[in-house]
Formats: structure tokens, sequence, C-alpha cells
DNA sequence: AGATCGAATCGATAGACGTCAATATGAAAT
DNA sequence: ATTTCATATTGACGTCTATCGATTCGATCT
């Protein structure tokens, strides 16, 4: 008799699984571009982002009647994107002016690209 | 004594504010964009993205070990990718498996530049 | 049908987030 | 100095989120 000793197998060995690849994003790279998106997924947050790039720069006077929220809501928003880096600030007189950081927001783009 | 009537200002008119640009993203659009950038605002969802990515495929069963998370939390952030379109489920016998749909991921990186 | 095993769902918990009223801070004008 | 006005900060509240243990669901194999 040939063959002794192999064993049979039913249909199939049932693999799983396959690939075995290394993750090209370490942890601490996946938290910090984690923590840009997350100062951008927010609504209030990219009308906010839209309308001082549309503008070019804005007064911080006139958004909470842009975006319909409540002063400290607005200024809670805008040191959020600051803190990201996507808006510079500006103080001038009693007045705040906000200006998007076009650079920074490509960087978040093609962040996404390699993902 | 000529120009009598003209009010005099003190220094400077104090005007505020100029622009009055009117915003190209509408309230609905930025909340349907920040929904989907927040599905991808996640550490884990990122390296999730990533190793899918990386592998062309990945069956679920490798991912808790490889992002040091249980099953149920792995299974959530993958039920997340899947409805926000970044993730394609497919059944293979008891296993699921994976991929990511890269037209999605540029896609968001194109809804980022005119914001 | 019954057993097995991978994956999804449920339930609970701790922490983060968006919002606003009230108050504090800071800068310019009086 | 005092007043005024724009902005920031504080405190509180309700909601959402990430996480995991326990359970259920589904598909395959016996």
């Amino acid at each position: 008799m040939w063959h002794t000793g192999v064993v049979e197998r039913t249909v199939f060995p049932e693999i799983c699984c396959p690939p075995g690849v290394e993750p090209t994003l370490s942890e601490a790279e996946a938290e910090s571009l984690a923590a840009v998106l997350k100062a951008v997924a927010d609504p209030v947050r990219l009308r906010l982002l839209n309308i001082v790039s549309q503008a070019g720069e804005a007064c911080a006077c006139d958004l909470p009647a842009l975006l319909d929220r409540s002063q400290p809501t607005v200024s809670h928003h805008l040191k959020i994107l600051v803190e990201a880096g996507m808006l510079d600030r500006e103080q001038r007189g009693k007045w705040a002016w906000f200006r998007v950081r076009p650079e920074r927001l490509a960087a978040l783009g093609e962040a996404l690209r390699p993902v």
C-alpha cells in the first residue's frame, strides 16, 4: 500500500488566514492623525472652516449669527480648530480674526491617501 | 471756517466687519461630511483601514490580535466602517472578509479640498 | 438533528463631547 | 480709573462613544 501515514483531509483544510501583512501605520501615528481628524469631524467646525476659507479671513463677531450657535459655543469650536493647527488667530483691537492654514488642510487630505 | 457739519471721528471708525461672504457648504452637506469623517477619526479604525488596505483583504478573525482589542470591539468598529462605506464585507464560509473602497477614501480627501 | 466555531448583538460602564447661561478676562475709549 | 464691549473660561447637563463580558446568530461539518 503506497502513501501510508499521510493525513486525509475531508474536503478542504479550511485555511484561515493567508495574509500576514505588517501595518504601515503605527499606533502613535494613528492616534495623532485621529486627533486632527476629530477636530475637523464636526458639522459646525466644517462650516466654520468653509466660511473662513471663503472669506479669506473672518471676525469672530460674525460667526455666532452665521452658525446659529451661542458665542461660547463658537469660541469653543474656534479653540479646537486653532489647537489642531487648522486656523490661525490674530487679535486686532478688541476683535479676533481667523484665517485657515491651507497647507494643514492639504496635509490632512494627503495623510488619508496612504492609510 | 470751511467744512462745517462734517462729523469728526476721533481716530478710526472701528468698523466691523467687512466680508459678508456666503458659505459654499450647506448645513446638510456639513452634517453628512462630518459623519463620514467621524467614522474615520478613530485610531483603531484608522489602523483597521491601514491593515486591510495593505493586505488587500483581511479576515476578521485576525484583527482582534493585530489591534489588541476584543472581538466585540473589533466587530463594532468594522460595522461603523462598513456603514460609512469605507469597507466592503464578504462572507466566505464561516469567515468574514473585508476590503477597503479606495474611491471612497479618495473622495474623502477630495471633499476636504474645497471646504 | 446536533455539535462546533466565527462573528454579531446585547447590556453595562466609564469617559468624552456639544451646548449654553453665567462669569471672567482683556483691550480700547472716555 | 472707569466704562464698554468682544472674546474666553467655567460649570453644568444631556448625549454620544469605546470598551468588554455574556449571549445569540449563522454557517459548516459530523
